[in-house]
DNA sequence: AGATTCAGTACCACAGCGGTCCTAATTCCG
DNA sequence: CGGAATTAGGACCGCTGTGGTACTGAATCT
């Protein structure tokens, strides 16, 4: 079971990647080229998310894409939720059209567990996720630069 | 984004029914009755709980599915487990095979959440969610019984 | 022997995901 | 002013796998 779809994970990538470079204004072509992902998808992902109003982007000759807020404002779950839809456990914590849902005896446990995994990924930015430390213990200055293989 | 999948929910429903009871042996049909769900979907799910250790099914006229160990020993994850695999927010975390995976800056974060969720699905056992008490307030006993309606 | 029930497998319809491509709008630069 | 570059917004399509059903065989009790 993989919580995340392939598309909501490009996009975490493809945000994180605009949150670690503030100011530049990269089209969609560059984006996936730095992130080594399937260009066309990467377009279609980041068209997604501009229709949320997670990144905006600029049309023309000097076009390109941008994070609409601070990247400390964003957190992941909005990210994956303008992609995948709205986050919960089961079908009846996101649309609730099930007949047991009167009597069954799961119900009030889901919802706690509901809230737990939408406070893990709502708590952390995408301005965290940008730089890896803080999570991490000391890690000095990665000697090997990955030279993007696509 | 729904996290769990029908069948997985299902096989949560059907094992916290067979933890409500403890000493009755139900079968495919009758445990299909009393949480009004799918006949031949129960008997499936319960096919695949049983091959993952979670029940154990005894054959014959007066045969049945129960619990194989204690309620309070079998956490949700588990039965979830059975039925979705294993569970990771990403695909990476879950069989790894992405180029990426070298430079990825996301990676570590995932991980941190991924324990989180893993976290919260695990501390829940099928005891816990056979009563409704313990998380909820005072509750009355229900005067309405549901009369179930498939 | 016969009825009952689980075990295993095979099968099918359908939704939705992942991915591609094409045609407008929009803006910059020569 | 015209052309190049780039996003916006669709339509489109193959394919995997989920959800659900049906059939046959093995085991167990009466």
């Amino acid at each position: 079971m993989v919580i995340l779809s392939k598309l909501a994970d490009y996009g975490v990538i493809v945000a994180t990647h605009l949150a670690a470079h503030p100011e530049r204004q990269m089209t969609a072509a560059v984006l996936a080229q730095e992130t080594s992902l399937p260009r066309a998808t990467v377009a279609k992902v980041l068209k997604t998310l501009a229709h949320a109003g997670i990144v905006a982007g600029a049309r023309g000759a000097a076009g390109g894409y941008r994070l609409a807020r601070d990247a400390g404002a964003i957190s992941v779950v909005q990210v994956v939720a303008a992609i995948d839809g709205a986050m919960g456990v089961t079908q009846c914590t996101v649309h609730d059209d099930c007949k047991r849902s009167q009597f069954c005896a799961t119900r009030p446990h889901w919802h706690r567990i509901n809230i737990a995994v939408g406070t893990a990924l709502g708590a952390i930015t995408l301005a965290e996720m940008a730089n890896p430390f803080g999570p991490l213990p000391a890690r000095p200055a990665a000697p090997t630069r990955p030279t993007a293989t696509p």
